[in-house]
DNA sequence: TAGTAGTGGGGTAATTGGGGGT
DNA sequence: CATGTCCCAATTACCCCACTAC
């Protein structure tokens, strides 16, 4: 097989997060602006979330931030 | 270790990449004619990337020339 | 009444994704 | 079969503004 993944963490797109918290993408954008969560950037300036820490704020958990945006 | 490795570097498929950024195999081929990432054809001209340089870019920096792992 | 915080809408430009064909 | 390339629709980023709740 040719797709072998290093060692990488599963990332979200913001229309994803939207849905899984039931809001407008914008307000996805809104959070990692205010570092609530944390983003990763395409080369093209788009955001990618990452899945673990979504799901751990979906899951009630306040406290997963690691880093800032 | 019976077989040695001359220092090559590792390098990624395409569809690895993608996969890392959370995008499509397109998206990387786009952001490597743009410039934004230094590519090696291999002799069937397809393109592979270095993962020095990808987790590099993954992990926020801007530049990336060998990241000392 | 004014002030703050959070969310959504509009508009524009750039990036991205999917189809089709090599 | 994965990839390279071109075209076009969808998504996203970024700005400002309106609305609601406290």
């Amino acid at each position: 097989m040719s797709a072998r993944t290093p060692d990488t963490e599963p990332l979200l797109t913001p229309a994803e997060v939207a849905t899984m918290f039931r809001v407008d993408p914008k307000t996805v954008t809104r959070w990692a602006k205010a570092g609530k969560l944390s983003s990763i950037r395409t080369l093209g300036g788009h955001r990618r979330y990452r899945e673990s820490e979504v799901r751990a704020l979906l899951a009630g958990m306040p406290d997963s931030r690691a880093a800032a945006n």
